[in-house]
DNA sequence: CGCTGTAGCGCG
DNA sequence: AAAGCGCGCTACAGCG
């Protein structure tokens, strides 16, 4: 213990070569630089992990899985490239120009050395680098130039900015961790669907015998029904007079082969995205792996990059088994969007219909509109900007019904279709307006503009529109669920240690405790003991009043939670 | 042969 | 119902 200098409250890390170098900071500003040892590293990071510093990192993505896998995790971090990417265009900052110089922080999610290909480094594309700058002195003046700024800025950016760090620890995290999945059980559901797999591969009876009936239905045996012209030429031949192979247009046809095709195309589906090759790649161990990318969608969601996380069908959800004597915790917030919406813009009759019950329901009690199912349109619609069909019909109601909450989508539409920028709750910005948009409008304002780069200029406006419309409230619920997901982390640790069982630098990895498992936008499965089950259970709930609270004050709306602590994740 | 673009479908 | 937001992945087509 240095009994002369006070405790560390920032911790910069770079590489040094082999080696590491840290600058610690305390709360005073007084600073100093270690060298450690490659080998000491982790033990050297374990160490100081006990002052709970914030661990200042180019890149979360590429230092903390190393940490991960040597037992030590962090509570705390900073992540330059993330934060960069936020403060850089937040309408929230004063002056951003000293990041928007920073270019070589202009970079893409980063990616586990170990996954990254070797070619990767060099193939730079026009758009910069693919790599965030790792020097010290580097890593320093971006955290100086990022700190100056969250110094003189609203306390809502800096909010964020902790919360998407603290995301891009728990993404790692999760990844270490895994999601418990149940191979036989997965497997067996893909023999009962499928059929049995050919020793050595290849496609799988029941799909084999489907497809044979459907060639046959279509009078041409040998047709591929996996090449879409292929296949819309001999459902021509056949009549079925479609104008693609999709299901949906699909759907309306009466023909014999109508419902085999369907049939096969679910199987053909299954097959390719989720059947063996992809149990293979991603399920080891029992544990479903995949890669989380923080902040990968422009609004603030997290996206992914391999895995498929994203898209897991719900029939699979079966397969997620919790292990012996663990429990699931499965979680999602019912309508986090409208209700982000009636939040953000204040608008009380709107929270009123959604307070303590379904929002769609509150709707109908209301008279606004008649069915539930009229409700979720309407409210969709609202959020995308539907102007046709029944969308266009039942939106003027809720227009009128609440005004505050329209009014606040319908700003943000009408400032990205004048090419503006609009802005979360917390300080997150969409994108301006591209070089190509921009000339699209200003050829519809020559003086010999034709009819068509007017309709062109007006489609992108209102496309664009659409998007900034959708932004605001899209962002501020992403918002809302990395606050909750940070304090389901936080739950969680203080739930370990008041349960003498903490992941700490002492070495238990991350799936020998209580810890998230998976995440999806408004839902989360925590994998835990199951005598802390009803614990996490609270915690999780907790944990979404904590997020509420935290962006809207008191304001009276309650994010209710679809809950359930099960052996699986499935309906 | 590898690369890019698109259709289609899975998720919220 | 495929019009109205945001994604990723797979397979095929079409290109050089």
């Amino acid at each position: 213990m240095n009994s002369t200098a006070a405790d560390p409250a920032f911790i910069l890390v770079a590489r040094d070569g082999v080696d590491y170098s840290a600058t610690l900071i305390d709360a005073h500003g007084a600073e100093r630089d270690e060298h450690v040892d490659a080998e000491s590293w982790t033990a050297w990071v374990a160490e100081h992990e006990r002052f709970t510093p914030r661990w200042v990192f180019n890149d979360v993505a590429l230092w903390y899985p190393a940490l991960l896998a040597a037992g030590v995790r962090i509570t705390r971090a900073h992540d330059l490239r993330l934060c960069h990417a936020i403060l850089r265009d937040s309408a929230l900052v004063v002056d951003g120009e000293s990041l928007r110089r920073a270019v070589a922080w202009n970079v893409a999610a980063g990616v586990e050395p170990s996954q990254q290909p070797a070619q990767a480094l060099f193939e730079l594309g026009n758009d910069g680098p693919r790599q965030v700058p790792g020097g010290g002195a580097e890593i320093r003046a971006e955290f100086d130039r990022q700190r100056a700024i969250l110094d003189a800025a609203d306390g809502r950016l800096r909010l964020l900015t902790v919360a998407e760090s603290t995301g891009a620890l728990i993404a790692a995290e999760m990844r270490s961790a895994g999601l418990p999945w149940d191979v036989a059980s997965h497997e067996q559901m893909l023999a009962e669907t499928l059929g049995e797999r050919p020793v050595g591969g290849g496609i799988p009876s029941i799909m084999l015998q489907r497809a044979d009936e459907v060639r046959a239905l279509l009078g041409d045996l040998t047709v591929s029904l996996e090449s879409q012209p292929k296949l819309l030429r001999a459902l021509h031949r056949a009549g079925v007079l479609v104008e693609s192979t999709s299901k949906w247009e699909l759907e309306d046809q009466q023909h014999p082969v109508i419902q085999p095709l369907l049939e096969y195309k679910k199987l053909s589906r299954l097959y390719s995205a989720n059947a063996w090759a992809w149990l293979a790649e991603w399920v080891k161990d029992d544990r479903f792996r995949p890669i989380y990318v923080p902040g990968g969608v422009v609004t603030g969601r997290w996206a992914s990059s391999g895995g498929g996380a994203l898209q897991i069908p719900r029939a699979l959800r079966t397969a997620v088994r919790a292990a012996p004597g663990w429990r699931l915790i499965v979680a999602d917030v019912a309508q986090l969007e409208p209700r982000v919406l009636a939040a953000m813009s204040g608008d009380v009759a709107m929270a009123d219909a959604a307070r303590g019950q379904d929002l769609y329901s509150g709707l109908v009690d209301r008279g606004i509109v008649a069915t539930r199912q009229e409700a979720k349109i309407a409210v969709l619609g609202a959020m995308y900007g539907s102007t046709t069909g029944e969308a266009g019909r039942l939106v003027p109601r809720l227009r009128r019904a609440f005004p505050l909450a329209m009014a606040m989508v319908d700003q943000a539409a009408q400032a990205g279709e004048d090419g503006g920028v609009v802005t979360t709750l917390l300080g997150r910005s969409s994108p301006s307006v591209s070089a190509e948009w921009t000339t699209v409008q200003r050829a519809a304002t020559d003086a010999d503009a034709d009819a068509g780069s007017e309709q062109r200029a007006r489609r992108s406006a209102r496309d664009r529109g659409r998007f900034t419309r959708n932004f605001i409230v899209q962002g501020t619920a992403a918002e809302w669920a990395l606050a909750w997901l940070a304090g389901i982390r936080q739950g969680l640790a203080e739930l370990g240690r008041t349960q003498g069982v903490a992941a700490t630098a002492s070495g238990a990895t991350f799936a020998e405790v209580p810890h998230l498992a998976f995440f999806l936008h408004d839902e989360v499965i925590l994998h835990v003991p199951e005598d802390l089950a009803e614990a996490s259970a609270q915690v999780v709930r907790d944990a979404a009043a904590r997020a509420a609270t935290l962006l809207f004050g008191a304001f009276p709306l309650d994010f209710p939670l679809d809950l359930k602590i099960a052996a699986d994740a499935g309906k």
